[in-house]
DNA sequence: GGCGCAAATGCTACTATGTTGCAAAACCAC
DNA sequence: GTGGTTTTGCAACATAGTAGCATTTGCGCC
């Protein structure tokens, strides 16, 4: 709303990307841009509800990919059968994950790839280490 | 069948963990105990279908519930949203897991539990790490 | 500003994975 | 063998994600 000449965050990563500006797209975006932790398709889904913004389980599956694909998000599987997602504000997601067991929220640790020093039985071709820690949140940890 | 004084590896692992021993429970555990490799419950499901073992969808997932409780197996969400299950050959699976990106298999790799020294932002309490490896195993990296 | 077309949406229906409740059967102790 | 408890098997349900297709919409082009 307000001035057309300035785009917010989520429309300037959108246009760098090449695809349509669509309401959906730009929800979405904003949703994960203003979320600290990793979110449901779930959670998104409420986030956009909540804002009034009409939209279809299957659109966001669909606009979720698309944001995958373009390098803006990444996606991740926890314990749960449900995926997560997040914006990839650097780099390939290379990066550590934080995973609550209390409250199940999972947080990216950016800029937190530790050294993976392991030695692979022979053979095995190494692409890339996904680093998942387990523990308690500062908020849950609180009351300990 | 054949001596009833001498235990199969898969019947003394169950009659240590004071479980009773049925046909479904000798099964999944042999299968699990002469796969290299983590199964999906499906894949377990195909090996007993193939030996002859009648079983149900339910009762196998009982039976890993049941194993993965009792220490024996161990649990583990993949890329996909199938669970996959492996013996638990050794303590707590404090281990890291190599998952090839070809073939979607995945292999325990014991012992090789890396150093994971990482600086948590202050209020995170860290319980266990969880080491996922990806790349191309022996086989599929083979003919590259 | 209007036109046309490809991309995105929204619907319905479907698949896959996993769970719950309950009656029947199997296991094991006696 | 008998009894009591655990497991099994069935059917129905729950949840996460996918597929096909008609309609709408963003956006380049005139």
């Amino acid at each position: 709303m307000s001035d057309h000449t300035s785009l917010s965050p989520a429309e300037s990563l959108i246009a760098a990307r090449g695809g349509r500006m669509t309401r959906t797209r730009v929800a979405v975006l904003d949703v994960l841009l203003a979320a600290e932790q990793s979110l449901t398709h779930d959670e998104i889904g409420a986030a956009l509800a909540e804002q009034g913004i009409k939209h279809d389980r299957v659109t966001l599956y669909r606009t979720l990919d698309w944001l995958v694909e373009s390098g803006v998000a990444h996606k991740m599987a926890g314990e749960d059968r449900a995926r997560r997602f997040g914006v990839a504000t650097s780099g390939p997601h290379e990066h550590a994950h934080f995973h609550c067991d209390r409250c199940g929220k999972v947080v990216c640790l950016e800029g937190l790839q530790p050294a993976v020093a392991v030695n692979l039985p022979g053979g095995y071709q190494l692409d890339r280490a996904e680093l998942v820690l387990h523990g308690a949140c500062p908020t849950c940890g609180k009351g300990t």
